[in-house]
DNA sequence: TTGTATGCGTTATCAC
DNA sequence: GTGATAACGCATACAA
């Protein structure tokens, strides 16, 4: 309460900045000529407050450009309607997607996103997680499943409601993503269809990536239910880009297997692979068919048309956030959310453009 | 001092989680058997403290998980060593790249982004920022230069740092940016010089946005400083996207103007106009160039090879955080970051693919 | 309806 | 080298 106050603003006044502390609560009650407890409640309970003390302490708060200390507010709430995203290097890859999804959607509660994208080396680092915490989020969402159990402890310990993007399953805590299981299925069940009986992948590097892995299982797992071939040699694992999909393209094509289609781990790939297809040159086969995952709602746009798999990447950003926001207002046990449905986009099993 | 102590942690304990407050300073003093104030010092300045008791004030540390409550912090030290970025619908744009390298150069100084992604509709709401300062951000990173006035004067009055991103000038603030005028020169100078003299655009709508409406603004003028035309009807606008490119394109073609290259305002657009040219079908002239902006670092990997002006996207990002850090730390008068360079890369004034 | 007083968890300024 | 203690700005229970 003994606020030095600081010479009263002259209007208009000088260049000298001398970093004059942003007005507080009882600076807007000074000039409305009321308590700190008044201005708080019209702030927040506007109708427990006369009409006539309303409209002049909203007028000082106006007047003097009053903005909550969050930090403040947080102390005494022990919230910041914030909430932390773990997601490594968004920038070059097919999450941008996912994080303004999950961004809008606590946009729209009110909630704010706190963003940490680390390179992949430090994705693993527990002290990212520390530092949200630190920042004081109210919950956090991370992206995949394989996090140090620090990680987990710490959320833990601090009641810090969490969400693995990406994923479908994990002991560690809910999940949100899609079964890659099925997206594999349903092109490979497609390429059956067709008749292939020999495929090959381009896909991300398993070693890294536990999505890219899991992807190369699900489609290990359907090929071999039907009977099908995908060959060691005929997987190229790759970064997720288009000029890598392009190199990869022509490296399957130099060695001369017998396969018959491709499918490709994202759209990316699947641009750059159906370039080296049209560029031609190479002995391409007449019928090599391309099909994709379609993680950027991409794929759909190439030339020629494409079949691929719509993987729902801005569901899972909603969906992350919807269960957050539950968890944080609902009282009720939260459901933990399903795995969301994939789907075929059959546009045509295409051969290369004329070489 | 009076802080009820919740029943002693039973290690192992039931599934029953009555919200646990997290352990505070005076939990660990508790613990280690000294004063807040040492525990306090032992976290930030550990020179200060004897080794015997800083040892175990760590060993509590440890023990109790203890994280730094930040709004506490914030409190007292008036920082939270928050960014906040306004980059409307980053998601579907050019911008991750950029939010990339903002949180990246932010990140390395142990700085975290608060970010805001609004439609483009509410992009203007001044709320936003004032969302930003309540969340008691240090500094702020704004797209463009087009915000109400009410946002820079909120910015302004709290004595908060901020910059304009993808910018060049603004009367309200320090910009970071690239030349458009002077991109726009490099690839109509590379026409120029391949013979071009009536040439078509393919950009972004200048009715909502004002890159593109700057975008377009330098070709005109590098055009009409060489003879060049750039009819109106040569020029289409569109949103960002691959298939809008492959739309535009085809509409192009279908006008049947004297047009002999095409200039894309983007990679994605690039890619679609290269698709259309590709499919063939209507009468493609046999000389059709394309050259493109390079917002995404995507255009380098199209097939065919297209000539395109280099647009430093990331390094915006870049300099827009390290001149805020700099604003943020510096004492002297922070230099207003120049005009990022902007080059071309000649790959092949491609004509089109045999259709 | 409004004012008063206390505490949130930390840092910093004093003493010791 | 360490311990008390006073802010920081807000929300809220309790008085009036």
């Amino acid at each position: 309460m003994t606020r030095t106050q600081q010479e009263p603003a002259k209007t208009g006044s000088t260049s000298a900045k001398p970093t004059l502390r942003p007005s507080s609560l009882s600076d807007v009650a000074m000039l409305a000529c009321v308590s700190t407890g008044t201005v708080s409640r019209v702030l927040s309970r506007p109708e427990m407050i006369s009409e006539a003390t309303r409209t002049r302490v909203m007028e000082a708060v106006q007047r003097l450009g009053y903005v909550t200390n969050g930090a403040a507010r947080a102390l005494v709430a022990r919230r910041t309607h914030t909430v932390g995203a773990l997601v490594p290097r968004f920038g070059s890859s097919s999450f941008p997607t996912l994080v303004q999804a999950l961004e809008s959607t606590l946009a729209a509660r009110r909630y704010t996103l706190l963003l940490s994208a680390p390179e992949h080396a430090r994705a693993q680092d527990p002290s990212l997680v520390r530092t949200l915490l630190e920042r004081g989020v109210d919950a956090v969402a991370l992206l995949g499943t394989e996090h140090p159990p620090q990680t987990f402890a710490m959320l833990k310990a601090h009641g810090v409601p969490f969400v693995l993007m990406w994923a479908t399953q994990s002991q560690d805590g809910a999940c949100v993503g899609f079964d890659e299981h099925s997206a594999a299925e349903l092109v490979v069940e497609h390429l059956a269809g067709l008749g292939h009986r020999q495929i090959g992948f381009i896909g991300g590097r398993t070693g890294d990536n536990e999505r890219a892995r899991r992807r190369l299982r699900g489609l290990h797992e359907a090929v071999a239910g039907r009977g099908m071939m995908l060959g060691t040699n005929a997987v190229v694992e790759v970064e997720y880009g288009f000029r890598q999909g392009f190199t990869a393209m022509t490296e399957l094509l130099q060695r001369r297997l017998p396969i018959t289609a491709v499918i490709c781990g994202n759209d990316y790939l699947a641009a750059g692979a159906l370039s080296a297809l049209s560029r031609g040159g190479i002995d391409v086969p007449r019928q090599m068919s391309v099909a994709s995952f379609n993680d950027n709602d991409f794929a759909e746009f190439l030339h020629p048309p494409l079949t691929t798999v719509h993987v729902p990447i801005s569901e899972i950003g909603e969906q992350a956030g919807l269960y957050l926001l539950a968890r944080l207002h609902g009282e009720a046990p939260v459901p933990i959310p399903a795995s969301l449905p994939v789907h075929l986009v059959v546009r045509q099993s295409t051969g290369p453009v004329a070489g």
